[in-house]
DNA sequence: TCTGACCTGCGA
DNA sequence: TCGCAGGTCAGA
């Protein structure tokens, strides 16, 4: 599900909500989400610990409390949430946080596909990509990383050790809008179209954190109401549909097992 | 570099 | 009943 808008959004809900404030008690099921710790283990290391802190590294939700650093991963269908009796699948809760002030945090992932770590020492990230709306994501940088990949267009921006927080709905549509085929070849891009690409990633990502994301189906933000984003997708599930620019009808293909939307005539 | 596996729910 | 869905990883 959430790629880094969806995340973004998060982060910034829980931001706001809960940040400061102490855990007074998490509860947990013994879901397969949990990775380098036990469902009882992460519950009795956050149990009267501040939440100092909450940020994001690519699509990587993490926090900070006392002595511990909590890193989620939603995988397709994790999701935050203040209000479970908004919850469509309320079985598929996994995590419960009770703060000081009486809210509770829960976490939802339906398909399980979410991970969560627990680590002592703030984690550095250092195996995954550039975060493309830091400032180290700069045009030289990514002009670096794409001649260095033999791989399609798509398959390098869905890579999470090139550029961190892109997944397929981003990816379709940052290609579509910088005239792209997804399956050009990254290292044989040129300047032009380079620096057009670098400008709608940044674009197609800042644009979906202020209409608080994209909602396909299970996304939903912390306060449980829809993302907006997906009333401006131009690409995404729009196969049959004509080119917004040109009019030619959008086409769907398969690229890494993953749908592919583009425009045949816009997209070269 | 590509495919299948991990999961569950939904719509055709 | 089958195919597909905002992701990632191991193994061929």
């Amino acid at each position: 599900m959430p790629e880094l808008p969806e995340v973004e959004t998060i982060v910034r809900q829980i931001r706001s909500g809960f940040e400061g404030l102490r855990i007074l008690q998490v509860e947990a099921t013994p879901a397969r989400i949990f990775q380098n710790i036990s469902p009882a283990e992460f519950c009795d290391a956050l149990r009267n610990k501040r939440l100092q802190q909450v940020w994001r590294y690519g699509k990587f939700l993490c926090w900070k409390t006392e002595n511990f650093f909590p890193v989620f991963h939603l995988g397709m269908s994790g999701i935050f949430m203040n209000n479970p009796a908004l919850s469509l699948y309320p079985r598929h809760i996994h995590l419960r946080f009770a703060f000081e002030n009486g809210k509770n945090l829960y976490f939802q992932d339906v398909r399980k596909f979410g991970k969560v770590f627990l680590y002592t020492d703030k984690p550095d990230f250092n195996r995954i990509g550039i975060d493309p709306l830091s400032e180290e994501f700069t045009l030289l940088k990514f002009r670096k990383l794409l001649s260095l990949s033999n791989k399609n267009i798509k398959s390098f921006l869905m890579d999470q050790h090139f550029v961190a927080g892109v997944g397929n709905i981003y990816a379709n549509e940052a290609l579509f809008l910088a005239g792209i085929s997804p399956l050009h070849k990254a290292n044989k891009i040129g300047r032009q179209k380079t620096e057009k690409l670098f400008r709608a990633i940044k674009k197609v990502l800042s644009e979906a954190i202020d209409r608080f994301g994209t909602t396909y189906s299970a996304y939903r933000t912390v306060e449980g109401t829809t993302g907006g984003n997906q009333n401006f997708l131009q690409v995404y599930q729009k196969n049959g549909e004509v080119c917004p620019v040109c009019g030619t009808v959008i086409r769907k293909t398969i690229i890494n097992s993953r749908s592919t939307f583009y425009c045949p005539k816009c997209q070269r």
